[in-house]
DNA sequence: GTTACCACTATCACAGAGTATACCAGCTAT
DNA sequence: ATAGCTGGTATACTCTGTGATAGTGGTAAC
């Protein structure tokens, strides 16, 4: 990415809004989409490398596996990720995410960006 | 904001991720302060200028008075908000975001940029 | 005097998100 | 053989976020 387009980027991020129908509109339209404790967690892991059910499992504190199940497949049909099984001994499954499922990164960088800012908010707090 | 701050800021919110242990639980911790259908769009809001009970009622399509007077008060509760009143006749009731509130201003516009581009996106596939 | 606005509160009810636990078939390393 | 891995399913349950509806007390306009 260029120096130019960061810029209209940083800017385009920072303005403030227009069009509040509009606007509050898409919220609830992306809202609806991300919604829930785990889809955006799973993108986050899938964006981060994870391809197998037990890894991505595994780097998701709390999650079960009935509720990453049920989240992948559903995923999977809202065309987020692929799911590709190679049937070598022993078999192997893999989750990919999709072109439309990195759109997320920057809301999920964001959200990272403000947890990290609240906890060190909460550890100055404790002084 | 400077250019340099943007330039940093911009180049932050886009790299690839360090810690994926800290930033998931960041992400959690984000994801559960956020949730539900409602936080989002009534900061936002509060943000745009609203700060009576009714406007911002009547600005987030859906939402019912029980909804918006529970969540106002836990917002109120957890400093997100002011609630002011004054006694004069009629009463006349405002809530006013923190700076704590505006904190969560990014990670809305990326929301909403993500809301709007999905609809065009869907826009595109109806073609 | 009745209609309507403001700022809510109360009560009831429910779907479905999420949890807990157990289980399965197939493979593999010891 | 048995313990452990993989990629899940099945069953049962909780619970809480959300919705629908109604009502309150005060003010003000027509």
């Amino acid at each position: 990415m260029e120096e130019q387009q960061m810029l209209a980027l940083a800017q385009e991020v920072l303005s403030t809004p227009r069009n509040p129908r509009q606007e509050v509109q898409a919220l609830q339209d992306t809202i609806y989409v991300v919604g829930g404790k785990w889809r955006l967690p799973i993108i986050n892991s899938l964006c981060n490398g994870n391809k197998r059910f037990r890894d991505i499992e595994r780097s998701i504190p709390g999650i079960t596996t009935r509720m990453l199940s049920r989240e992948l497949k559903e995923m999977e049909a809202n065309q987020l990720i692929k799911r590709t099984v190679t049937p070598d001994t022993p078999v192997l499954v893999e989750y990919t995410p999709t072109d439309y499922c990195h759109s997320f990164g920057s809301i999920i960088l964001e959200m990272i960006r403000w947890g990290k800012a609240h906890s060190e908010h909460l550890k100055k707090a404790a002084d």
